[in-house]
DNA sequence: CATGAATGAGACTTCATTCAT
DNA sequence: CATGAATGAAGTCTCATTCAT
């Protein structure tokens, strides 16, 4: 009960977020939208930073929930496919979400790195999957914060064309396209011929 | 073209836009920062969005500039790396106009959807690259789009990475790795074992 | 009378008051410093305004009997001494409470005249005091209203000054020449050699 | 020019703020009655703060000036009486700046205590008269911060008593009467029979 | 009596933009 | 071209007060 309009007031931030841009879009809009007086925004978020931050801290959670679920599989290839999808389709699932978390990360007046903040947390498995799979010799053995770097983009590269273009989402040829791209950019070097 | 006193605005505003975004910075401290009074700024740029609007553009030129020199090279390997090395140099040489185009790219208040825009003029010659690698069987045949997204992204990774670590870029095996990384993702699969 | 929850919002309000100043201490913070909800300090006061005045009331009403007690003296000179000894240790023993005497009088949002009220009442024994020694002939004779003034406002400079100093209210030297000046001010003038 | 609005504003400032008081005068107020746009009143003063303080020197210096003007005189009792008749003309011709003084002098907000800054600037020739006086043994040895606390003070009661009732400053009684309490007390204390 | 989430008017302040000089 | 004082709409935030529980 307590919670019913901050969450009111989360969501509709949310949205306007991603349609007007953060800095433009005035507190006294968002309680309005969310039928709450002003005043009731300021009672559950100090200011507008807070909003905003706990909005973006709700999300990151949202996301590392999202993929890190437990999944055997001794197949490197397969498991790292998993995750994967899982995180396209949060993507494509959560769009708002996706477009928020790129609109923060470019601003330096939220003080966050892209790679550093967004994803470090729920990609914390993921450090062992690609250090496991480097040992394996089934990746290429580069730097950690390289390739971890890699991979953040290019999840972010594929998640903002899919929810941009939806439809692409949905054919065969971009989903096995753009996974076979990251797979193979992380891939070791066959020798060749 | 371009006034000392409109460069002075443009250099300034640069700086500023990046360290405390671009809403955050008023003109009037444009203005005093380029030693300049406030009225000068809106003799040379119609209002802030056009002053933001003339930088993007400029920028965009200069990247575009710096990239698209022709390259007599028949092998395609080589000439994606100087490509590839061109456009980063580029970035560690003016890390602020990179962080800009981000800043810019992912703020809907102006409209620019990050691939669309950003790169595409400058990336114009790239397109032919990638039909001819394609066609040639030395990459892989996936969705033009879909590869261009994937260019345009990972160039943005390891822009970004170099930029924020400065180090990084400094040294062989991040060099190296990157590019590896981002050829393999294009490459076309060869025939396992 | 007072709940002790309404005793210790007033003894909160009068701290923050003092800290502070009256308008720049939210009923919020009163009550939450007084480990109080903010409804309930509307429970026990109307609104901010009444909160204020009975504070000022009940500091007044306290002021009054400090001052006031009866005291059997024949000697002009001593007994004012005693009066004037009382008034001025209140005021060293409630430091805050003469300072929220002194920032509501000088604040005209409140309507208290400085002389006409804050000191009207716990003086009405002073003007007995002033006429009859006015008629002995010992005091000057000078307009009632006049020395009225004089004496509140001696009190109030010697009161503050003590407070704001405590270690001169501790010296004799301070102590017998505050009441000197005092005295001398009121005394009939004497014959020049 | 450049400093009319300026004053326009400092001059409605000070009506108000004795008027209502300093925090109940919003500067929104004050600009409107100044006949000056809102945003001008910041243009001039950094902030609200910034105002009430510009006025405060302002006036402190005013009424330095009004009083430390030199006075050739070897008799102590008139050069004294001189100063106490232009510092209390000044109140009577400038009776809004003396009630702002004590308003802000009694609000903790402003972090100015009463006698030391009031005053003090103003009267630094009132320190050499007193030690002279002291010396020539005219007036009564005691404390300097105690005798300069009762100037200060009993300069405020009688000033602000003929503020409040302008008709009592214009009756002998009233002004010789102020006049001699005030020397009274200092003066030394004569041979008693 | 007590609570504290909710209210909304209104305060202070910012800032893009204009315009007379 | 350049200046910078002036503008006023709009934004963020505060706070006394209410009311359902």
């Amino acid at each position: 009960m307590a919670t019913e309009k901050k969450q009111q007031l989360l969501d509709t931030a949310l949205s306007l977020f991603v349609e007007q841009g953060i800095q433009a879009t005035a507190t006294a809009k968002i309680a309005k939208q969310a039928n709450v007086a002003t005043g009731t925004l300021f009672h559950h978020f100090a200011n507008k930073q807070e909003l905003v931050m706990t909005l973006y801290h709700e999300i990151k959670s949202d996301l590392g929930q999202a993929i890190d679920q437990p999944e055997a599989n001794d197949d490197l290839h397969a498991l790292v496919h998993h995750y994967w999808q899982r995180a396209l389709q949060w993507a494509v699932d959560n769009p708002q979400k996706l477009q928020f978390l790129q609109q923060i990360a470019n601003n330096p007046q939220f003080g966050i790195s892209q790679q550093q903040e967004v994803m470090s947390s729920s990609m914390a498995f993921l450090i062992d999957v690609i250090k496991q799979g480097q040992q394996q010799g089934e990746l290429a053995s580069l730097p950690l914060d390289l390739v971890l770097n890699y991979c953040h983009y290019h999840y972010l590269a594929t998640a903002t064309l899919f929810v941009e273009q939806p439809e692409l989402a949905r054919q065969q040829a971009y989903q096995d396209g753009a996974f076979q791209m990251f797979w193979q950019g992380l891939a070791a070097i066959r020798e060749q011929a």
